[in-house]
DNA sequence: GCCAACGTTGGC
DNA sequence: GCCAACGTTGGC
């Protein structure tokens, strides 16, 4: 059992968007870094817990707790033409990039990146990293039992 | 919208 | 396989 973080944009997908899909899940398409394409396919598995963090945005922070609910599979953007994340070296035979799903477990009250920074406890956290950008990061258990006993109201 | 930091691409 | 140019990320 592994803990992540992952961002995403509130304007692609928020957490309201995860709360009103089928099964309050969602396929985490779209990643187009091998390394946290590889997390996905080559280490999460299901019910690893994760912190849904919303990026690029006027409020950054934890938002809400998920988990993963579907073994990495091919990300099928990558086929579509029409997608804004097709790739045309990518073949059916030959995938590129892969998703896992992601499924809501509640949402939370907005942990701003700013309350991230205060605590001690946090400091060695991936995301909060100088010119850190990749959008899936491991979190140590230590790191994920603060967070989950100390800094979340429901 | 700026821009620092970082990842990827492609010519050589 | 180097590395300059370019594209993207994401906080501010």
């Amino acid at each position: 059992m592994r803990y992540w973080l992952m961002k995403s944009e509130p304007g692609d997908v928020s957490i309201d968007n995860l709360a009103e899909m089928p099964n309050q899940t969602v396929a985490w398409y779209g990643v187009r870094n091998y390394q946290a394409r590889n997390f996905m396919r080559n280490q999460m598995s299901i019910d690893d817990g994760v912190m849904f963090y919303h990026s690029n945005c006027k409020q950054p922070g934890i938002t809400g707790i998920a988990k993963v609910s579907a073994l990495a599979y091919p990300d099928a953007t990558q086929f579509n033409p029409k997608n804004k994340y097709f790739d045309p070296k990518a073949t059916q035979e030959q995938p590129r990039w892969f998703n896992v799903d992601v499924q809501l477990v509640k949402k939370i009250v907005l942990i701003p990146l700013d309350e991230l920074r205060k605590h001690p406890e946090l400091t060695a956290m991936r995301t909060l990293q100088r010119g850190n950008r990749l959008s899936i990061t491991p979190l140590d258990p230590s790191e994920w039992n603060f967070i989950t006993k100390r800094l979340v109201k429901n």
